[in-house]
DNA sequence: AATATATGCAACCGCCTGACC
DNA sequence: GGGTCAGGCGGTTGCATATAT
């Protein structure tokens, strides 16, 4: 009856991720897609739990994300966002294509919290700290329009890309091949030296490295209910990767080459 | 140069929701 | 219908690095 735990807790590691582990995720993810990430450990011959695995994957290892800074076009989106949807960090993230809930939280807590506090707008409700009287007042009207003054934070005041209603909000993935050479120049210079040589041409084809039993590997699979269909379903991650064209049908339009495959050089 | 303090970010923890048995 | 689990989310922590003294 029920489930499986999703894993045993003892030795199961816990802390930074090795660049072995992050190889064997990668190299896991790339060759079967991501699924069922209470098994992915144990293929993957990791000793980690699989929400430890699926955290990694996505705030770190996914090869669509964007990295460095978030320029002032995305920061005001969030801002805005926030304003609306307060703490749903996922729903904000949704709306910045490469960019990770955890990064965005990250962001906004230690950049952007401050820089609202600093020119005297409370984070949380968007009203001047300064409010007058009635303190719950203002927390009350936490997702009605807040009195965010584009001119007031000092950004740029047609950054837009964020349309009156929620729901006919379209990503600003155009402006944001704009800042390509900036934030290429900025972040790409940021790229992890290990992201590098987890993406690396050698790194990654050195598939000796293992699965535990990679010749049973298929059996595993359908064990686990896997149809041979699934386990292919992100042969695209592989052929993006091989490509390097074609990134807006994956929906990862306006990335660039060093964004999204640190197999370049630089 | 050594130490203290601040900052930024990766990772963990705990809770919630929906699916499964 | 109720219990259990996986996956997802937001909050928090801990550590490495940067900056100040």
């Amino acid at each position: 009856m029920g489930r499986q735990p999703c894993c045993d807790k003892l030795g199961v590691k816990k802390g930074p991720w090795t660049a072995e582990e992050d190889k064997k995720l990668v190299n896991f993810i790339l060759t079967h897609g991501q699924c069922c990430w209470r098994a992915v450990p144990k293929l993957a011959g990791l000793r980690r739990c699989g929400k430890s695995c699926r955290l990694r994957w996505t705030n770190y290892l996914r090869p669509d994300l964007k990295r460095g800074l978030l320029n002032d076009d995305e920061e005001q989106l969030v801002i805005d966002l926030h304003a609306r949807l307060g703490n749903r960090w996922s729903k904000i993230a949704a709306r910045l294509p490469g960019r990770t809930d955890n990064e965005i939280k990250n962001h906004w807590n230690t950049h952007i919290k401050k820089k609202l506090i600093k020119m005297g707008i409370d984070p949380v409700t968007h009203e001047p700290l300064q409010k007058p009287d009635n303190p719950q007042e203002a927390t009350c009207q936490t997702n009605d329009q807040p009195n965010l003054d584009p001119k007031q934070l000092e950004l740029p005041k047609d950054c837009g890309h964020v349309s009156s209603t929620t729901d006919e909000f379209s990503p600003p993935t155009e402006n944001f091949s704009t800042d390509e050479s900036r934030s290429s120049s900025e972040s790409g210079s940021d790229v992890d030296p290990l992201i590098n040589l987890i993406w690396s041409e050698a790194f990654l084809n050195d598939l000796t490295w293992n699965f535990p039993c990679p010749d049973s590997r298929e059996l595993e699979y359908s064990e686990l209910g896997f149809s041979s269909s699934e386990e292919n379903s992100f042969s695209w991650l592989l052929d993006y990767q091989n490509s390097g064209d074609d990134h807006q049908s994956f929906g990862f339009g306006g990335f660039s080459e060093i964004d999204i495959n640190p197999l370049g050089k630089y």
